[in-house]
DNA sequence: ATAATGACATACGGCGCGTATGTCAATTAA
DNA sequence: TTAATTGACATACGCGCCGTATGTCATTAT
């Protein structure tokens, strides 16, 4: 004895491995990172990498896992803040576009990601995010503010929307510019889910969108 | 005389090798795709490839080009034959989510051009059906069928929304339910931008939607 | 007719990936 | 306690693919 115990070893060697491929794959991107190189740089050889995760591919997916598991705690924590169901749906839509201009998130999950795994509406993580915005949709019918619409597809449309708009505000030369351009269309967009109309009587909930981009 | 004149010569081999890099990059996807075996397959050798578009992502960027090139005329015949602007800019957004339902679409133009060329906001064709709906947006608001917005913002939001569910209902084990509910969401969210509320009196054409898609 | 351009093929070197094999420590059994 | 076994990780090997440097031959220009 003296020495670690086993569990805690691979442990260690495996967040290693998840570390220096989230750092490799977030800076020169999936394609460009070499696994000697980064393997390297975590004190460990491509052995250890294909034992833990079988291939590149399988790295990649323990890292968005971990990527996203992240993103759905920050979500959770912007959803309760919140007074009311609408305030806090909207303020998670909000928190979803600021995480899309991370240029990690932006470059592993939105890029790399879908090109190597697939579509990202089939991966397992992916969807628990879709899902949270999906159940807060589902309360918000039954509460009566919003029309009756099929929950998951206003959260995918949603998101969609978010995505985009998100890489367009990174990448645009006036973030600033297009990101409340982009609050403002949203918000219009998201009116067309509030009962009532829409522009006569709505809550204010988001006007507080333009204030959080902006 | 006898052969044919130099030009002739270079478009066909450059035809030929666009043609070849879409059916490989459509079929294996970018990554997988050896320019030995696709060159090969045109009677050519890389020695063309790299004369004539410099790499392998030179070649991707034309092969998207040309894509985009016939996704930008279909969507232009699609939106003249509409009655109204309004409803011209909703068959135009079906169309929109129907190319992005082609398998070849997805995987070169959403899933590998993204990660190999980066965000597709910076693509020049890309933002050519971009601009056709904005264009389409401005001409409504200017009409005063919709509300005050920014055209391009909403136009980016929107074929955010639409690619995005294009994919969900490519890749769904039911496309048609998943595409009824989708459309129907879809509908939803651009009463928004309409103007006097939406749901009462608005004109019929989301309706439409549902045939064309269902 | 000769020179020069350029379109494309061939040849070469290197890198990165996946697999097969080896080694050594840690658990388990006797 | 010791012997046997598991398994975590490293090392070694071969192949395919990419980018470049060089070669060849036809077309165009002089």
């Amino acid at each position: 004895m003296g020495h670690k115990p086993r569990k805690e070893m691979i442990a260690e060697t495996r967040a290693k491995l998840v570390a220096a491929a989230r750092h490799a794959f977030g800076s020169v991107g999936y394609a460009e990172a070499s696994m000697d190189d980064f393997t390297a740089s975590a004190g460990l050889t491509r052995g250890a990498l294909y034992h833990r995760f079988g291939d590149k591919k399988g790295l990649l997916q323990a890292v968005i896992a971990e990527i996203d598991a992240e993103m759905l705690a920050r979500l959770k924590i912007v959803s309760a803040k919140a007074d009311t169901l609408w305030q806090g749906f909207v303020d998670e839509c909000t928190a979803y576009i600021e995480m899309a201009l991370e240029p990690e998130i932006q470059r592993i999950v939105l890029r790399d990601g879908p090109a190597v795994l697939g579509d990202p509406s089939q991966w397992p993580s992916q969807n628990e995010c879709i899902r949270s915005m999906s159940e807060n949709l589902q309360k918000l019918r039954e509460e009566g503010t919003i029309v009756a619409v099929d929950p998951e597809a206003a959260a995918r449309l949603i998101s969609g929307a978010s995505l985009h708009a998100a890489q367009w505000i990174a990448n645009s030369e006036d973030p600033e510019a297009t990101s409340k351009k982009a609050v403002k269309a949203f918000n219009v967009l998201l009116e067309g889910l509030l009962k009532q109309g829409g522009r006569i009587g709505r809550p204010q909930a988001p006007a507080e969108m333009d204030k959080s981009l902006a």
